[in-house]
DNA sequence: GTTGAAATCTTTGCAGTGGCTAGATTGCCG
DNA sequence: CGGCAATCTAGCCACTGCAAAGATTTCAAC
């Protein structure tokens, strides 16, 4: 790397940081189908096959991806405003909403690497914060909270929700919290 | 076609629903995003440029599953046997379970032609069936119903629900009625 | 410093893909 | 029988992911 922080030739310095965030953007631009690695590293500014080289390949990428979006979710699972079962839950559908990339590619387990020792790492610290910020009571509470909170948050994702008329606003947090106090509450 | 009911040469015959359901075939085998227009092809014995020449393109095909998907969704939802909430909730898992490729395609927007005729058709039929069987609130009641059967089923689908330690057995019928009485009994 | 080895990135080549254009084959209806 | 539209095919192009081999840089040992 340049003193001043920039790069060129050899030894980009940064290509892992620059290649995820450089999925993560194509990935919420076009949508996982359409991510072309290539087309990353011409925005990353590398050759095309250093991406695949960096992760072994496109699965690779993904599941670099993957971990990055569990620990963000662990993170505001895991935040100091996060006091009861309804804000845990709003702050699941905060995270899904304002990364919608990651949500995306997090819940594709045939696009990701199960071994890898990130991702393990990361997904198991979100599913403990998840569990700690659910669990009142026993496994079928843990079940119905989680799947109204990933529900809702792939419907509003979708446009399915706010689209079909029912009056919720144009604020998940706001809807979200609504509906979680409606059962949850 | 030929008397036997083979098809060889020119004009298939049923070339449309061939590539469909090859197309599901393929999507539950290895997921949408390695699905191969060309690999359909070959399993329905046809050019590899017939099933986009059939369908505009590879989005068309794509759009034809989902339009079938919220056509077995509509009917499902509006069996006799669904006489409750909780039975529509239970219908609605059990849909995503038995038709695990249909429903992954019907919920990822941007690979869908949402003008095309069929799909906006069986797409209003399911939405109907649906509000009529969930609908015994307001819009935020309804918005709790729907995110928790299509979050339960989404985490079902792709194991985070039943690979969690959490003790549901593991017929999804049965686990999401314990669910759903929970909070919609 | 010099040097050798390891880490990092690039170049090249290949099989596979989607979509476009033009062409071949068939059923149909007068 | 003849033409015509519908249906499917063939060939081509740009693009993709990946493997193998090469080029460049860093870094530690001496």
């Amino acid at each position: 790397m340049a003193p001043d922080g920039s790069h060129h030739g050899y030894h980009h310095g940064n290509l892992r940081d620059a290649v995820v965030a450089g999925a993560v953007e194509a990935i919420g631009r076009s949508g996982v189908v359409a991510l072309s690695l290539r087309e990353v590293a011409r925005a990353a500014g590398v050759s095309h096959t250093a991406p695949a080289h960096h992760f072994g390949d496109k699965t690779g990428v993904l599941t670099a991806v993957a971990a990055q979006g569990y620990s963000l979710l662990a993170d505001a699972l895991a935040a100091p405003s996060v006091r009861s079962l309804v804000d845990a839950g709003v702050a699941y559908v905060e995270f899904a909403v304002a990364h919608p990339a990651h949500f995306d590619v997090m819940f594709r387990r045939e696009l990701l690497r199960w071994d890898d020792a990130d991702l393990l790492r990361e997904g198991q610290r979100a599913r403990q914060a998840l569990r700690a910020a659910l669990a009142d009571g026993g496994p079928v509470d843990e079940a119905a909270a989680w799947s109204v909170v990933h529900g809702f948050a792939t419907l509003w994702l979708t446009g399915a929700i706010p689209d079909d008329g029912t009056d919720l606003g144009d604020d998940p947090a706001v809807a979200a919290r609504r509906v979680l106090e409606s059962r949850f509450g």
